[in-house]
DNA sequence: ATCCGTGCAAATACTTTGCATTTAC
DNA sequence: GTAAATGCAAAGTATTTGCACGGAT
């Protein structure tokens, strides 16, 4: 079951925060983003389509708010900006290519196995809502073997 | 086989660049560092220890310089500043503590039947140099159970 | 002599903070 | 009415860049 926009509102509220525009706009776009790696700058634009004048620093003490309430979690994977996204409970991971940035999702069940054995092995839980693996994507590895043998024959 | 200062030294002489002071202090303290994590901002500093009046600039130009010729890595965990570290043989890989900031290092055996996995499914090649697992290691997650047992005799 | 590398300072990118005003409750 | 939230601007980090000078080859 996804998370809905509602379901934010009512953690803001039993916590004694306000629900105002500009967070019920933030809360719609996290819940449809779903899946979506979303910066902040990304925010701040969406949610300035949908409702005017909202400023950056309220975006991040609106997402600061809800990832204190465990439903947004920010993370950095590689350089530049850092990524905001719903800690659902459909756990997914990331697969990000250090050449040319690529996230591929991967479902829980693929690295159920590895994450079992490092709690058995090392009593560590590993983060079941958001990791990211470093790599090379498919096409940046297929492109790096074009490049070394385009290289080789000028050699 | 552990990498070298003279290493690096060779490997940027081969590419055209030249050795400095600079350079060859930085290159053994990333030799030296081993394994640890270092920041942009450690890293200066023990170079200003052992000759003075080295820049940041010099110390993230030496270093994006070694990144190009890929023996250093720039690794973003977690917020603040990203760490640099020498790209070793494939030894290890880490289990970083959200809580605590903790790594716990585990062989690449561990982890290779899942990282073969991805490969053949997603045709994707995690970077066996570097990986970062983020969760929450045994001694925090005890903590947390405590804390949560605490909370709950004062309900 | 030729360029590359350096320190310095300024610029950039992302995020956080101080403050006076507005708004939800 | 009161405390929380907002917009604005400014400050804080982390990192990068322009430039003139100095140094490695």
């Amino acid at each position: 079951m996804e998370i809905q926009a509602e379901d934010m509102h009512e953690a803001l509220r039993k916590a004694g925060l306000r629900i105002t525009l500009a967070r019920r706009v933030i809360c719609r776009i996290l819940a449809d983003a779903d899946e979506e790696h979303l910066t902040a700058a990304e925010i701040l634009d969406r949610a300035n389509n949908v409702a005017g004048g909202v400023d950056q620093s309220t975006v991040y003490r609106t997402l600061e708010a809800l990832a204190e309430l465990n439903y947004v979690q920010h993370v950095h994977i590689g350089h530049g900006a850092g990524f905001f996204h719903l800690r659902g409970d459909h756990a997914h991971h990331h697969l990000v290519c250090e050449v040319c940035g690529t996230a591929i999702n991967v479902p829980y069940e693929d690295l159920e196995p590895a994450f079992a054995s490092l709690r058995d092995k090392y009593g560590f839980m590993p983060d079941s809502t958001h990791f990211a693996i470093l790599g090379h994507c498919q096409d940046c590895r297929e492109t790096e073997e074009t490049k070394s043998s385009v290289a080789n024959d000028l050699l």
